[in-house]
DNA sequence: TTGTAAGCGTTATCAA
DNA sequence: TTGATAACGCTTACAA
């Protein structure tokens, strides 16, 4: 905005420079008929020249609509997200929608402050990867009615909306392929605890060791940030006997997210072991450049731009139609085989 | 926002549940000893209740200040960007602002639009990675006065502050490398050309040759979008023999973005070339995972988290202050040695 | 201690 | 064809 000297162009200072009242202005300035052409014409041109900008704010207040979308992520530097955000952004733009982004760094508190600041800011819509399953947040958005989009993760109340993979099946995927190829100890990295998509994770995990007779340790499966830094102090304190898992109690590694995965790398350079000879390694989600890693990653496949597709027409379907409907999109994952899991009996 | 028949509580309603006046609730709701404590707790109860939240809309209306920061980008789902705009995020939820973000996708008109959008909407301050130097967005930037602060660029006008790295320097540090290990046709994947950096670049890239005697060759130098899928089509021409270059004409490859770089790594699987054995590759950036690419990405590293801090801290500081006041902030880059590129010699 | 009124920049209704 | 007026929700003198 302007310095304090600099005043605004409003239709009122526009009027004034035209000798019109500011009705007048504001009729001229939307091409109502009843303006004769030519005081329309000169007002629009003065408007022009000063380049006045109506106040969105003002007209928000008025007519009740804001136009703002609000999208709350954990991490908006994470690619998963900024390929969902992108495809948002995009349909956002294309039919006049602003987004207001925030990020609540797995964060609960934070979530609630982003949530409560998005609905004083009026936004007509929100796109929510949420922390956990109910939290204070979003309590508040159903008692508000808001109306929202869960992604990845569904709600478990049934009058929200969602798109989101199925975790569980994703998770299923990837440890059915381990077991193929003869693991039977596999650690599971799965981020955040009380992060919805990692309980459904751990429990595709599970369910698939079991229907194959496997025990299912709970010193298998650990929860850290998703970062790469998180899981090399993770991976550290195995190899530093620090954890109740020693480093050759197991042979594979799943991990929830591929920025997870690109950890076990880094640690792999660390501590000098080799993917997949010591360890096979496969991560979720499929972001950019997982292809060309050394060893191109095993993981499984989330439709990212189609989550977003879905989310923000959905969306903007409720907004625009103040509809109370709500649908639950369930997209498939898929297991795309590349090279850093490999088969046990090979490597013995 | 709800919907049409649930109606918004506001301090109007609230002061006839309390039967007060409004501006009694007004002020009770903001502390105000004149109010009798009594009155004071059973209105804020009554607020709590009915899960209150002031129209933030209505407040920047009144006083002019909207907490709105925008930022406008070229491409959010790059992961360079999203390093920076996630320092951004960061710093604005700290100090209580919304981030308004929008893409302008390296298309001018599509900026301008963005600009004027977010002026319109009241935004403080805007973090602009401008399309093109002086471009109509610019102008109305610089018009209106609106604080700004360029990242990823140097704006020809000095009544800008900016923040950028020398793209200049960080092509002549990866050319002056290439060089040394033998290189003397080097093809330069630049990007759009009317991007500012891309033109920086390849003046770092063209001076670093010329000071070693080499000839700049102007069929050297392409012109792609920044994008894996568009730096494929482009080795596919020289693969297909539909461009000037050929095959064999040159030895290594310099790319404004290690986006492109990973472009010509699906290249390389495509048309079954070894990098760096047939040619060596340059990325610039330093994003996630590059480290971990087969071959590990020989790049220049651009300070991002930095530029980030720097820019926002900046704007807020002039949006505060209201200060006028400018400042260039300029970045070093890196060579960071990984083994993309190789010596020629030890080659033949 | 509480209430009244004006104003922020719009839009829309009604009167002139 | 143009102008006056009220309203959106909030803050803040000022009056009671």
């Amino acid at each position: 905005m302007n310095s304090k000297n600099t005043k605004r162009i409003t239709i009122k200072s526009i009027a004034q420079q035209a000798n019109v009242s500011f009705s007048t202005v504001a009729k001229a300035l939307h091409d109502d008929p009843a303006i004769n052409e030519k005081t329309r014409e000169r007002i629009k041109e003065i408007a022009r020249r000063a380049n006045y900008k109506p106040n969105i704010l003002a007209k928000s207040l008025r007519d009740n609509k804001t136009k703002f979308i609000g999208m709350i992520l954990n991490d908006l530097q994470s690619p998963f997200y900024s390929e969902i955000y992108k495809a948002v952004g995009d349909v956002l733009n294309k039919r006049g929608y602003t987004m207001l982004l925030s990020d609540s760094s797995y964060d609960e508190m934070l979530e609630m402050k982003n949530i409560s600041t998005m609905i004083s800011q009026g936004v007509e819509g929100i796109i929510i990867s949420p922390v956990c399953k109910d939290s204070d947040g979003i309590r508040l958005l159903l008692e508000d009615q808001v109306k929202t989009v869960f992604i990845d993760n569904h709600p478990s109340d049934p009058n929200i909306s969602c798109v989101y993979v199925d975790h569980v099946e994703a998770a299923r995927l990837a440890t059915e392929y381990l077991i193929q190829l003869g693991h039977r100890k596999i650690l599971l990295l799965n981020g955040p605890e009380k992060l919805p998509s990692s309980q459904d994770f751990r429990k595709g995990y599970a369910n698939t060791l079991q229907e194959h007779g496997i025990e299912v340790q709970e010193r298998f499966i650990k929860y850290n940030p998703i970062s790469i830094d998180g899981t090399c102090r993770q991976i550290d304190d195995i190899f530093a006997d620090r954890d109740s898992v020693g480093r050759d109690d197991f042979t594979a590694i799943l991990a929830l997210s591929d920025v997870i995965a690109i950890g076990v790398y880094e640690s792999a350079l660390q501590h000098g072991f080799s993917i997949p000879g010591k360890y096979s390694v496969i991560g979720y989600d499929n972001i950019l450049a997982t292809k060309y890693l050394n060893p191109p990653l095993t993981t499984v496949q989330q439709p990212k731009e189609q989550t977003g597709h879905y989310a923000i027409n959905l969306l903007l379907d409720q907004v625009e139609k103040d509809l109370d409907e709500h649908r639950q999109i369930i997209l498939n994952p898929e297991l795309i085989v590349r090279a850093s899991a490999k088969s046990l009996d090979k490597t013995k």
